[in-house]
DNA sequence: TGGGTGACGAGTC
DNA sequence: CGACTCGCCACCC
């Protein structure tokens, strides 16, 4: 069966652009799971198995990259962050504004499967 | 079946 | 201004 949950938040994830951030509240917002931006990052979490989620674009909504722990438990998120032009600094995301990337407005929700 | 878990978010002190 | 607490809810055991 298709847990259309976990699906959305990696057809999103997925439609980050490069060099772009989003947080996992927008996600969550997005998939219509407005209180539920931790599952956003539990579904990261199991997207590890698949290497088409930029899973190192999202972070939280403070721009700290809360899942860097996470990414084999090295600065590897920071590295790719940092390779798409994203300036980091102390785990945060600098201009965190300037590369915000929210679905809700850059991505039509009608092009998903409701 | 039930309960614990967590890469969050918003509110409070 | 910083640190802490609570609620949320889909997934795993």
């Amino acid at each position: 069966m298709e847990s259309n949950f976990f699906d959305r938040v990696y057809e999103v994830a997925a439609l980050i652009p490069y060099g772009r951030v989003t947080s996992y509240g927008a996600i969550a917002r997005f998939v219509g799971a407005a209180n539920s931006a931790r599952m956003v990052g539990y579904a990261m979490n199991a997207s590890v198995n698949r290497p088409d989620i930029a899973a190192h674009r999202v972070v939280n909504r403070n721009g700290l990259l809360s899942g860097k722990h996470h990414f084999g438990g090295s600065t590897v998120m920071e590295d790719l962050l940092k390779s798409e032009g994203i300036k980091i600094t102390n785990n945060q995301v600098q201009d965190f504004e300037n590369v915000f990337w929210d679905p809700n407005l850059e991505l039509n929700r009608e092009d998903f499967v409701k």
